[in-house]
DNA sequence: TCATTATTGTCTCAATTTGTAACAATAATA
DNA sequence: TATTATTGTTACAAATTGAGACAATAATGA
């Protein structure tokens, strides 16, 4: 249980993790004991921490993963978010019966997105929750606070910095194919693109390096496996 | 003086208010009285306050201005950022000897940034500081705290969003010149465009609206006068 | 009154980029 | 060996962009 003196009061910080399977954006999602409610995983920040690496310890501890493309994207602070008897009602699932406890108070919430491989992850249930679990952007079950903002924020801002090129190969593992990236563009703008329009474009920023072809099997040409010429990871800060 | 229980410890936010005038961006910023000391305009959140309405708040306080554009766009919390002798320096110099006093634990700042016409502007100086004035981009003093990464973040983000069209009618009159419009893309920008593509591109946006020339006494053509469609205002939140 | 000056609005044309389709190449299968 | 389902490349029209030419003015001043 996170102790009061150990962290900033008022603080909080929640992280929308997203992967990619097939077709699909997936989120993690965290379930509190007994209780039935659903919330992004989050975290406090210690009172000699720097706000990202706060963030970015709370994405290690959850998904055991390093090295992490994470981004900040907005802070939410609306009164409105500020709900105790839904604290209370964790708190007290957990055995801690407290109505002066110091997490029934308000708090900010700096909110962040993670892209990440999610074949690569084991998510880990911290000491509140009982389970850590991967959901499909388009069935996510009803969420807590304003966490449900926050994911469709979080959407928005990946779509509008998908031509920043740092997010596909976030997504995806270190070769992949033409269609699979095109499949992560469709994913995240929600809409259909040209295939071969798309494949020159890809081609023609040079960002990619062509490897040997992927013989699966099919009854077709077998595609190439590409890589990104440069990962480039931490854009926190 | 800002008062403890009537604000949320720990959290503060920053303004970064960006007027334009003829060729280049202004900000504004506050001198603390007897210190020398310059710093962005900011204040506190109060404890049953939107995070976005107090940063509105304050900046109507010290502008006058009510409906203005305003947009969050990052939330800084390094540790570094935590100089308690500088705020220490700033309270001694307005009479309050308090080395328990709450402005010196640790802040989280919420950053906005803020586009208005800075001509309707008449800046107020707050409680603690005895100058608000407004200063060219390119000969900021140095700023307490983080703030000059503050600025440096605003000026890339406004870049990365101009293409939203929402900027150049924030810091434009309600008529302006299509001279009056490349100039404000211009400086945001850092750099020259082409006018007769810049010309072309505005008119084919259908986003302007024509209106009587503008005979300004020169010895040469008169330019038309333009006005957006639509003021868009609000952005927060 | 009339040429001069500085700037504006429009037009033109080439260069580049984009949308769309055609087509050949090729792994596996029957 | 023909068939099938893709993939990689090429081709070409459509649309957009870059850069300049040029005519249309407001004021000025000879």
């Amino acid at each position: 249980m996170p102790d009061r003196s150990t962290f900033l009061n008022h603080i909080a910080y929640d992280s929308v993790i997203i992967g990619f399977s097939g077709d699909k954006l997936k989120i993690l999602l965290m379930e509190y004991h007994n209780t039935g409610l659903f919330a992004l995983p989050g975290g406090f920040v210690g009172v000699n921490e720097d706000l990202n690496d706060a963030a970015r310890r709370g994405l290690e501890e959850r998904t055991g993963l390093t090295h992490i493309y994470l981004e900040q994207f907005y802070t939410f602070g609306n009164v409105s978010r500020h709900q105790p008897e839904t604290m209370y009602t964790i708190l007290k699932a957990n055995g801690v019966d407290d109505r002066e406890h110091w997490l029934l108070g308000r708090f900010i919430s700096v909110a962040y997105y993670a892209l990440i491989n999610y074949k690569n992850v084991v998510p880990q249930p911290d000491a509140l929750s009982d389970s850590c679990t991967w959901y499909s952007i388009d069935e996510l079950p009803e969420l807590i606070f304003e966490h449900s903002a926050i994911v469709n924020k979080a959407i928005e801002t990946l779509r509008a910095n998908l031509d920043r090129k740092l997010v596909g190969m976030n997504l995806l593992p270190e070769k992949f194919t033409m269609k699979d990236l095109q499949q992560v563009y469709e994913a995240i703008l929600g809409k259909k693109l040209h295939r071969t329009a798309f494949q020159r474009e890809m081609l023609g920023s040079g960002m990619l390096i062509r490897h040997d072809k992927q013989y699966n099997g099919k009854a077709h040409k077998a595609p190439f496996l590409y890589s990104f010429r440069e990962r480039t990871l931490n854009q926190t800060g």
